[in-house]
RNA sequence: CGGGGUGUAGCGCAGCCCGGUAGCGCGCCUGCUUUGGGAGCAGGAUGUCGGAGGUUCGAAUCCUCUCACCCCGACCA
């Protein structure tokens, strides 16, 4: 491609509504450009790279044995009333009606429409498993669309969906796709990790989610270094603590805490560490009332929560409703002779294993000091995991402990079971001629939200380094005085049209700019390889060769290749 | 949804407090010079000051409403 018949729009300065480096950079870089929250037009550098990752995922798709097919966006509602999701998924999805005044959305997601085409097409046995996939814009109207096309709005998505005649068919499938996912974020060179995940709203049993690993990740991660145990810090287990819990040392006493109301402060008051002290969260089940009782410097984890019996629709306790049940304001308030006959006390594994803690007195103004179960208030009515997990716990796997850090989600595998297929009743024939449900399975890779991951990964402070597998061009031509020199002129067209001919995707930079411009807009852009033609070099008989990370430092000197091997050259260094 | 902030030329911003009819840098156009790391000089174009209403002799500036966008939060009392 020649620069002067291309479409390149690269600015200095980044609009300010950018915060991350990502979402700067592909703004300067001319990639996207915004017309609404959350909605972006990919320019023709952007689309290239977007192409290049969906053809990535494709490959490695088709050789996984998925089939791509293509649904339409638009999807009435009458499918989505079938699994009850048409309420479920709410203010998320971009309704709209017809002129007829039918109801529709814009698809957010695909299991209704694609359990639908299954429930048409498969009548036998013998025609599972199946697995189709597509990869295709989806709308979801999110509260906080922000980082660029990170969290949009519209983005593209591959999802795919397999259909199975048994759990271990399913599984089987399951595993296919978690390694053709590993296989396609390693081609596209990513850092990332698998992490055992939630399976959340949409239901079913085993589920991975794909990470690529950024501080400014919007999930957390808990991993072991030592092994490979990683998991969502929503689902990573907390264990109960080894050692038993030690009996009691100290007698329980009131401690006067006027303004302490955090257990910050009333661990800064005492000088003890805020791991001695036990907060109190008061949420409602229904009309139950609920204690909740953590280590002061511990977290609820609301997802483990969730899960247990009777906790699934619970939410915080209002201040007027804790006052009503306490008849003491928040802030103080502790397990220590509250009437359990109206108040159960659910305590994280970790406190139940504590002794001579720190809690609120239940009376405004004080604190508890030297508190113990079993001496001075009764034993938990249940103890269960209920925090997240924090850097040092041990792993689950039990070897090692655990670190945490951020991470992008990219891909999500599911095992959805039988969750759609029954609701939208998608059976087959099975060898005795019985009508079964389908066992599903369901597969996402976020490919827009990839190219940002990617930038997030690889960047310096001159612009973005694509990795190869996603770069707009493999190689840039900056010809320096293409227009005024007839011997720059001739040997970068004769670089150029030996370079195309091998296959090799180049850019020839013919723009009647000064150097300085085009090699910031080669950096800028992130273009792997670059050749320098100039009349300087000419002379010698050469020209310069420099990939893009060695433009980081200025230290680096450009390679001279002898302008008659430039081809052959570069021809060896792209593997033509 | 709650809180905070910002809307002035394509982009980044100043001007607003203290009302007097709009400016800077980058970019863009023309010419000359320049040509190996975002050129220099000279000339030039571009604004419903987000929108509507109000106050005033006069509003980018003050008041009211509204729209858009950004940030933070929506878990510990």
């Amino acid at each position: 491609m020649r620069a002067t018949r291309f479409f390149i729009s690269t600015a200095k300065e980044a609009p300010s509504e950018a915060e991350l480096v990502s979402h700067k950079l592909m703004l300067r870089a001319g990639l996207i450009k915004r017309l609404g929250s959350g909605l972006y037009t990919w320019m023709p550098l952007g689309l290239r790279v977007l192409r290049r990752v969906e053809a990535v995922v494709r490959e490695e798709m088709n050789r996984a044995g998925a089939i791509e097919l293509l649904m339409p966006a638009v999807q009435p509602a009458e499918l989505w009333e079938e699994t009850g999701r048409w309420a479920v998924f709410g203010p998320q999805m971009l309704k709209i009606k017809d002129r007829h005044q039918r109801d529709f959305c814009f698809g957010p997601t695909h299991e209704e429409v694609i359990t639908d085409v299954a429930r048409r097409e498969i009548k036998s046995y013998r025609q599972l498993p199946l697995n189709f996939y597509q990869i295709q814009m989806k709308f979801r109207d999110e509260i906080r669309p922000r980082f660029g096309v990170m969290r949009a709005r519209e983005f593209l998505m591959k999802d795919a969906y397999s259909f199975h005649a048994s759990k271990d068919s399913l599984a089987e499938t399951y595993q296919t796709m978690y390694d053709a996912y590993t296989q396609i974020f390693s081609r596209l060179g990513l850092t990332f990790r698998a992490v055992a995940a939630d399976t959340g709203a949409i239901g079913g049993s085993a589920s991975h989610e794909f990470h690529v690993l950024a501080d400014s990740g919007e999930d957390l991660i808990a991993y072991c270094p030592d092994s490979d145990y990683a998991a969502n810090v929503e689902l990573a287990e907390a264990l109960t603590p080894t050692r038993p819990r030690a009996a009691p040392k100290e007698a329980m006493r009131e401690v006067d805490t006027p303004k302490q109301t955090t257990c910050e402060d009333v661990a800064a008051l005492l000088g003890i560490p805020l791991a001695r002290t036990v907060k109190l969260i008061a949420v409602m089940a229904g009309d139950e009332m609920v204690a909740l009782l953590l280590r002061g410097d511990h977290m609820l984890n609301e997802v483990k929560l969730g899960k247990l019996p009777g906790m699934a629709d619970f939410r915080l306790a209002t201040e007027a409703e804790i006052r009503a049940v306490f008849d003491c304001p928040p802030g103080f308030l502790g397990p220590v002779g509250i009437d359990r006959a109206k108040i159960r006390v659910i305590a994280d594994r970790t406190v139940a294993a504590m002794s001579d803690f720190v809690c609120g007195a239940n009376k405004p103004k004080y604190h508890l000091a030297g508190v113990n179960f079993g001496r001075d208030l009764q034993e938990p009515d249940g103890v269960a995991d209920i925090r997240n997990v924090v850097s040092g716990d041990p792993s689950p796997d039990g070897k090692g402990v655990l670190a945490l850090c951020r991470g992008i989600e990219v891909g999500h595998v599911f095992q959805l079971g039988s969750k759609y297929s029954q609701a939208m009743n998608a059976t087959y024939l099975d060898e005795a001629g019985k009508a079964q449900v389908m066992e599903m399975g369901c597969y996402g890779i976020g490919v827009s939200r990839i190219v940002a991951s990617a930038i997030e990964q690889n960047h310096d402070e001159r612009g973005i380094i694509w990795p190869k597998a996603m770069a707009p061009f493999l190689l840039v031509i900056v010809a320096i005085g293409y227009g005024k020199s007839e011997m720059v002129r001739q040997a970068a067209d004769t670089l150029y049209a030996n370079l195309m001919a091998a296959g090799i995707d180049v850019l020839l930079d013919d723009r009647d700019e000064r150097p300085g411009v085009m090699f910031a807009d080669a950096e800028l852009i992130g273009i792997p390889h670059r050749i320098t033609v100039g009349e300087r070099g000419l002379k010698d008989g050469v020209v310069e060769y420099q990939p893009r990370q060695a433009a980081s430092g200025l230290s680096s000197e450009p390679q001279k290749i002898a302008l008659a091997d430039a081809t052959a050259f570069l021809k060896d260094l792209m593997g033509a």
